[in-house]
DNA sequence: CATCAGGGCCCTG
DNA sequence: CAGGGCCCTGAT
């Protein structure tokens, strides 16, 4: 375990309106051992440029005049100009610069997205990881009940993360893909990963190689974006859609929809029996009709709504599809 | 006890 | 372009 004894503090702007909670805790997203939420606080840890760190947001202002406090934690001192391409970073993964002005002025008198976001109003979508992080994290959902994925990224993260203590909290951080270079096929499967061993080696790999790299990529336009990521071994259109729009920010990314959502959606959005649901062409039409250039923030805003109720008792009907 | 599908994707025919 | 196979696990 690695204490972090060095820390810093930095107020953040983030664009108003900011929903703190609501950005920086995702009720639909899987549990994993690298961050930890109660109202008003996120603790979460990032590898940047090789060095491992501990964050910790508190929310500060209002939603209007919005603030984050950000701790950064390390075992060693920072430089400025580390911590200014940190802060600049962060910026782009928490889309703190994010402007929804328009999405909000567009559907305030929508009759569903509307309501929807008067209660969510200054919420973004989050994304913590980088792009191999959040690589990692999608080869672990794929074809595994979300208890699975739970099991399979607390194992890795055991065996390859560094477990930070830091502010009283105990969390591990991603790898960097060298040390899983390292590791043998066999060895990953004993941690119960199944035939996603040879992905996560081949997507690592592709990294190690620098075959891809996330800071080229975001300078590409979105076709070739798409495509660098099917290129991946094991990365299909379910994995680049959740990518391009979490990684990337895409807010109208909608080209594939997996069955799982495919039921959820049947039933949140045309109120129709989860297991005899809508073709998924058919809704990804009704959604380009009505929400054209915002379908993943109009998906996100509905699909976090139906996730809180959830977490409070108020959506049990989801259980049977979520499967924690 | 066996069988099966799961928050996909690859490969083959 | 359809469909079998894949690691494992919990549900049935």
């Amino acid at each position: 375990m690695t204490p972090l004894k060095y820390s810093y503090t930095i107020l953040l702007h983030p664009t108003s309106p900011f929903n703190f909670d609501a950005t920086l805790y995702k009720p639909d997203h899987f549990p994993t051992p690298d961050h930890f939420w109660q109202p008003g606080t996120r603790w979460q840890t990032m590898r940047w440029a090789g060095v491992p760190l501990g964050l910790k947001f508190e929310q500060r202002g209002t939603s209007v005049q919005p603030k984050i406090n950000l701790n950064v934690f390390a075992q060693q001192q920072l430089s400025a100009t580390y911590l200014d391409g940190l802060v600049a970073e962060i910026r782009y993964r928490y889309s703190l610069d994010l402007d929804l002005t328009n999405f909000y002025a567009r559907f305030l008198n929508d009759e569903h997205l509307g309501p929807v976001i008067t209660r969510w109003q200054g919420m973004r979508d989050l994304n913590c990881n980088s792009l191999y992080e959040y690589l990692i994290i999608a080869i672990v959902l794929q074809n595994a009940t979300v208890r699975r994925s739970v099991t399979m990224m607390q194992n890795l993260l055991e065996n390859f993360g560094d477990l930070l203590e830091y502010d009283g909290k105990k969390l591990y951080c991603f790898w960097e893909p060298d040390l899983i270079m390292k590791v043998a096929e066999v060895d990953l499967r004993a941690l119960k990963v199944g035939y996603r061993a040879k992905t996560i080696l081949r997507v690592t790999e592709s990294f190690a190689n620098n075959k891809i790299s996330e800071e080229a990529l975001r300078q590409k336009p979105y076709p070739n974006q798409r495509q660098a990521l099917l290129d991946l071994y094991g990365i299909g259109p379910a994995s680049v859609g959740y990518i391009l729009s979490a990684v990337f920010h895409y807010l109208d990314e909608l080209q594939h929809i997996s069955p799982w959502e495919q039921k959820i959606y049947s039933k949140l959005f045309f109120d129709r029996d989860p297991n005899d649901p809508i073709p998924a062409d058919e809704m990804i039409k009704f959604m380009t009709d009505h929400y054209s250039g915002y379908r993943a923030i109009a998906i996100h805003y509905f699909w976090e709504d139906l996730f809180w109720q959830w977490k409070f008792g108020k959506a049990d009907w989801l259980n049977e599809f979520i499967r924690l």
